[in-house]
DNA sequence: TATCTTGTTCCGTAGAATAGAATATTTCGT
DNA sequence: ACGAAATATTCTATTCTACGGAACAAGATA
């Protein structure tokens, strides 16, 4: 095993003291802290010091206990405007793209469409192209459907008002199940799987879809690809933060 | 010099690390890192897979740079929420007090309580004081049921077995109905209303409740106080981003 | 007032953290 | 295409940091 295998003892204690803070839980005394971690009240103490000196804690004068310090909003702000949606997401797309050899796109709304931000190609000669930038409507095709279905009531219904091609049923459906599919619907001979992805407070930001030649999406194979590109789905979600 | 005054090294070095990303300088090399903050390869390479691995830090797989990780966000959201409740839950709580005069509190849990982190009093004579700081069980009263009505489910399970004095349907119907009132359940001659507050990601972080001696919260305006309860419980939670 | 709980400081020592060295991989200049 | 330079990874002997228990201090509680 690599030594960098092992996490340094130090910093990990010290990342554990911050998840001590959560919803509901964000006032914590150092006994608290060290009952939760599991260490002792000097090494805590220590640790907790540390911390409190660079702004990541800050005491309270009053009641003497800790909490999540000013540092901790300001490399928050930081990490949201670094983080780029499609360069997490990315890596998902591929391991889907290698197991299948399928396309698979990243798609989200934009102007009440949906747009195509990022794109994993298949090599197969039969294949159903996609480019980045492509925008559909959301009432058409998988990826659509899903972006659409959590959407906020009143928003939605404005949609299919113009282009009611799906149903309030489907997207209940779909909401459901956690996915859809689309068997030639938009294109003759075309299948997609979609999934949504959710970021760390739990909205639908995109969906996930992968997609090909109907000749391809058809049998016994076919749900294992469902289940797959749900898990895609999934593992972005969680690297967002969810 | 006391050993709190010396920081825990690794510690610093892991900080001294999240400190190199800043505006215009959001991805950076193992070596970049290393140059900043003036060690030796090795060892960034071990600081940083600490972090990589709690989430701190993230690599990207094109071009081996990283970034600030999904954690960064997650706890600077929960940064910014710990530092605004109270204050921004006072001035909504000031205008229900006004509307009746009388006492509304501002409850969280901690240690698997629920504490009175604020408090606007009622001014008539006969009141029910309730002084911040105070402590109850999580089982007994209206703000308390709350509280523990939105907890996961093991949490909830553990603490309702230690002091059975509601039970889960009394919870699922609060859950339901979005509040739920005491009469004269905790004191004899006292009543409550609570309903729950919640953040931008939609956990319920805290409580908010009117109390006061039970013959006031009889007959008719019963229910308008459940309403203006409820809303002002759904004003803090907008105006804390939900 | 006595006792309990929480928090702070001190200190001996085990082993965590270290950096240099060796090696591997990638990038760049010619 | 190839060699040099830069970047990154892994290993390991050594040092001294980080550790937790003990002693003590301060505050809370019965």
């Amino acid at each position: 095993m690599a030594a960098t295998d092992a996490p340094v003892r130090a910093i990990d204690r010290a990342l554990d003291i911050l998840d001590c803070f959560e919803p509901g839980q964000l006032e914590l005394t150092l006994t608290d802290i060290a009952n939760r971690i599991d260490l002792s009240m000097s090494t805590t103490s220590r640790i907790v010091a540390t911390l409190e000196k660079r702004r990541y804690l800050v005491r309270n004068t009053d009641t003497q206990r800790y909490s999540l310090g000013s540092r901790i909003a300001q490399i928050g702000a930081l990490g949201l405007s670094s983080m780029d949606l499609r360069k997490i997401a990315l890596p998902y797309m591929r391991d889907l793209n290698a197991l299948y050899n399928e396309g698979v796109s990243l798609y989200v709304i934009r102007d009440d469409e949906r747009i195509c931000v990022e794109r994993v190609e298949s090599t197969l000669p039969l294949r159903r192209v996609v480019n980045v930038g492509d925008r559909h409507p959301l009432t058409r095709g998988a990826a659509g459907r899903v972006l659409l279905a959590y959407l906020p009531r009143e928003r939605r219904e404005a949609i299919l008002a113009r282009d009611p091609f799906t149903s309030e049923e489907a997207l209940e459906e779909l909401r459901h199940g956690g996915y859809t599919v689309s068997l030639g619907e938009r294109e003759e001979g075309v299948s997609s799987i979609a999934a949504p992805i959710q970021d760390a407070r739990g909205e639908v930001i995109a969906a996930v879809s992968m997609s090909g030649p109907s000749v391809r999406f058809e049998g016994s194979g076919f749900s294992d690809k469902i289940s797959k590109v749900k898990k895609t789905a999934e593992l972005i979600s969680r690297a967002l933060g969810r």
